[in-house]
DNA sequence: TCTGGGGTCCTGACCCTG
DNA sequence: TCTGCAGGGTCAGGACCC
């Protein structure tokens, strides 16, 4: 079988350089994009900012502290992907085989464009030029014979934060066949896909820090401290082995929305107006994507951060908000909000594509909802989210459906003081 | 020094059924 | 009818990714 030839594509501070396309005069400024409130994180930072120490997933309210003269930006999700088609536009024209990892990451199986468009290494450094010349973004681009090492080859390709300012990368890395083991085994066991903060703890106890260290570890002792699908997953990664292909088409799973609240909610009546706000906007994207689901999720998050999930499986499956709602509000009633709830969320899961809709006898009573729904949608496209909304929402706080990317690094700074038990935010 | 949001995947406990 | 077992579905939680 012909060797594959594998690039992963990731842009270079995203979501600021888009920033930066827009407002070019914050070039060389350190830059964050994210939450602002006292709840955000930082979602992107420009390399100027990284000289600070900032980094993305840090909360704002460090980020602020390391570099207070840094420019934070709210962050545009609608405008990144935006952006982000036109990127991948680039991706596809020179293969189809183009699986997208997220906004600005993916990986690209360019095994048959090579005589096209010449070697790999060669169409990495064509779509560098592309980005750079047709969108003014520049991107690093690792090239490898499979998916794991070419995601590695592209972190090595990338500019570095020092304590001078930016210093340029490599641009496109490529780990030559025969050279694998070779670039892998130095690096720390943390660069693989798959260690977090809690596998990197149970390896360390092993004495395990390089990869080449895991590499030597026999698969059952990985297996027994690790389990067995993630054991035997990183004891071939260890050894330069990962057969998965690049799929241009997933297939979502599951749908849902959450959201962190500026001020911890104590009592459900206020948790109900988010629970149907949610609903409505899972049900929304469920219906957008054409699926319906069986399985409702919520998950609360407490003031101490303990976060439980509580889950029902329904029959038929559903997609509209309304029934969403019920189901979750019956999951809602059986926890105590009092210790102070700082997220609540609400996921679908089971999702079956375009799976019939029995109407149950209170629908019929009430006439078919599925007409409702459609209709519904019709007038959100046509006049905006705030034009319908559930009677439970409807009034002048103008609260309207939650939509994709609205807070999508945390809430908005907040107005007063915390509240205290028993208190609610006054619409 | 406090920890977002949208996902996927895995594991273990428990229950039901054959 | 009871017991033991295996397998599947459900539920809850954890870990990880960007």
């Amino acid at each position: 079988m012909e060797p594959r030839s594998i690039l992963h594509v990731d842009m270079d501070a995203f979501f600021v350089a888009v920033e930066l396309l827009d407002a070019p005069e914050l070039r060389g400024q350190p830059v964050v994009v994210g939450g602002s409130g006292d709840r955000g994180v930082v979602a992107a930072a420009s390399y100027e900012a990284r000289s600070y120490g900032i980094h993305s997933a840090m909360p704002s309210t460090r980020a602020r502290r390391l570099c207070p003269h840094a420019v934070f930006l709210p962050g545009r999700f609608g405008r990144y992907a935006e952006v982000s088609e036109q990127v991948f536009d680039i991706f596809r024209s020179f293969t189809p085989l183009v699986e997208g990892i997220s906004l600005d990451e993916a990986f690209l199986d360019v095994t048959g464009a090579q005589r096209l468009f010449g070697p790999a290494p060669d169409i990495g450094r064509q779509i560098r030029e592309r980005t750079r010349a047709e969108l003014d973004l520049t991107c690093s681009v690792g090239v490898a014979a499979v998916k794991f090492l070419a995601k590695l080859a592209s972190e090595a390709a990338k500019p570095k934060a020092s304590r001078d300012g930016p210093v340029p990368g490599e641009g496109v890395h490529v780990v030559e066949p025969g050279t694998e083991l070779a670039f892998l085994h130095p690096l720390p066991v943390q660069a693989l896909w798959g260690v977090g903060p809690a596998t990197l703890e149970r390896l360390r106890r092993l004495g395990v820090a390089t990869i080449g260290d895991l590499a030597a570890v026999p698969r059952d002792t990985l297996v027994a401290v690790v389990g067995k699908a993630h054991g035997n997953h990183l004891h071939d990664l260890a050894n330069g082995i990962d057969p998965r292909d690049v799929v241009p088409e997933q297939t979502v799973k599951s749908i849902g929305h959450e959201e962190t609240f500026a001020f911890d909610h104590h009592e459900h009546a206020t948790l109900h107006k988010e629970l149907v706000r949610l609903s409505e906007s899972v049900g929304q994207r469920l219906r957008k994507a054409e699926v319906t689901g069986r399985t409702v999720t919520i998950k609360v998050r407490f003031h101490d951060f303990r976060t439980i999930t509580r889950s029902v499986t329904v029959d038929p499956p559903i997609d509209a908000g309304h029934d969403i709602a019920r189901a979750a509000k019956a999951l809602l009633d059986k926890v105590d909000p009092s210790p102070g709830v700082r997220l609540f969320g609400i996921h679908v899961s089971n999702l079956m594509a375009g799976a019939p809709r029995q109407l149950s006898l209170e629908d019929a009573v009430q006439g078919s909802w599925d007409d409702a729904t459609g209709a519904i949608d019709d007038i959100r496209r046509r006049f905006g989210d705030a034009a319908i909304v559930p009677a439970s929402l409807a009034g002048p706080s103008g609260i309207r459906v939650k939509q994709r990317g609205d807070q999508q690094w945390g809430p908005c700074p907040p107005l007063r003081g915390p509240l205290g038990p028993g208190q609610e935010p006054a619409p």
